[in-house]
DNA sequence: CTTTTTAAG
DNA sequence: CTTAGAAAG
């Protein structure tokens, strides 16, 4: 049986809801949806959600311990048989951005990899999430598919400026390598498998300038899978248009079909 | 020859000047206006009213040491011969929050008191203003009006809910017998001069609940005059309708004309 | 440029 | 309820 699977970083729900994200839900085809960036507690989200979840989705969250940031949830069109938070991390398990949830024959997570400006004590945190979330991925197996916002572009197709940002978060070698490493433990990034060879598609268009209508994006939002579930993806968009004639977030959704 | 002084907190000058405060300022007959909670730099204060400047305003400022806090002005017609920021005071004079300027015969100040509210180190630092402030006005003389934001209202008349008030901010007997202390040297309350016995009129109405439709408000906004510039007051109004067509602060401008 | 908290009112 | 700054993105 098909099932599509969308990713989107919110940016917010709350926001993204008095905007149009409950307009995208109620019109997507997708059975599971994974959100990035909530901002917000549980009670918020599911007030945020509210129309949705009365539509029938059903909503499972990791809440963020610290108020307004970070927050994963996942949202399917019928309940998982088991939901855990975290990734069995002594310092992330509780910030609010991992979270997997079992439906049938495959796990589906939701991850929220922060930016990490370099210089900052954020960029050292990014490396310690990085390294321990990769230990985790790469000891697993099964069928399996891990989406969200990883906050990295893999290669110079996935952002519009890569010669200006060889410095900048997100396109650091270091963390270039670590999505290698993924890819070579047996992930498959399924949107680039089935865009080879393209610039882009971008997920993300910074709010500053004008850089949403230049097409001056990040790929930085994607699905890693693996086992028989990676030979599955038959189609994969963005939905930039989704988000154009009302934009209610700075990324748009990545939404995958498996077949 | 007469003179039109009016004070109004404006509750940050860039919303202000959003909002409607720029049509109330090119309406008004007043040729002295005392700003309050300008809560911006003298540049973004200065860029804000620039129409006003444009059209022949004078400003002098009192700038904020801390950001987007306080911060006091002047308005006039004509520019002040002379301009004094402060009254002396180490703690006070660079937090923007007392400002005189001379004209011809008369010197007009311009002052917040802050709000100061109950049980935290706010209230403190208001005693400690009031304090400092008392002694500085006692002590002077000459033509001479402070209009500006009190924070205090001065008896029951001028509080609504006076009752359930009397543990609040604003209006604690030792505020209150501050402001008597300055009426018994000398300065005259020339709204409520020219008021007597009647509740209100009010200055400012929370922007909670129903306040301001319910004309359930505080007069904390007032002209202390002393001399002969006491006894030259005419007429005092709240511009509460001014205010009320679009709101664009939680006070009401309260102008007096001296004959 | 935007979302959310925070401090202050 | 509102302003404005701060942190984060």
């Amino acid at each position: 049986m098909p099932t599509i699977i969308a990713t989107v970083n919110v940016n917010g729900v709350r926001a993204a809801a008095g905007k149009g994200m409950l307009a995208w839900l109620a019109a997507t085809e997708a059975d599971i949806v994974c959100l990035q960036e909530t901002r917000a507690t549980d009670e918020q989200t599911r007030a945020a959600l509210a129309p949705a979840l009365a539509d029938g989705w059903s909503l499972a969250l990791a809440e963020p311990e610290a108020k307004g940031r970070a927050g994963v949830g996942i949202l399917s069109r019928r309940a998982p048989q088991e939901v855990r938070i975290g990734f069995g991390s002594k310092e992330f398990d509780a910030s609010g951005r991992y979270l997997e949830a079992d439906f049938d024959d495959v796990t589906v997570a939701s991850v929220y990899v922060h930016s990490g400006d370099v210089g900052t004590p954020r960029q050292d945190e990014k490396y310690r999430f990085m390294a321990e979330l990769g230990a985790y991925l790469t000891g697993r197996g099964g069928e399996f598919v891990v989406s969200g916002d990883w906050n990295i572009a893999p290669s110079e197709l996935d952002i519009k400026n890569w010669k200006g940002n060889l410095k900048s978060a997100g396109f650091l070698p270091q963390e270039r390598a670590w999505i290698d490493e993924l890819l070579a433990a047996g992930y498959v990034d399924v949107v680039r498998r089935l865009h080879p060879g393209v610039e882009g598609p971008y997920s993300w268009w910074s709010y500053r300038g004008r850089a949403f209508d230049n097409d001056s994006g990040w790929r930085i939002d994607y699905q890693l899978a693996r086992g028989d579930l990676a030979a599955r993806a038959k189609q994969a968009v963005v939905e930039r248009a989704a988000a154009y004639d009302q934009r209610w977030s700075d990324h748009a959704p990545v939404t995958v079909q498996y077949r």
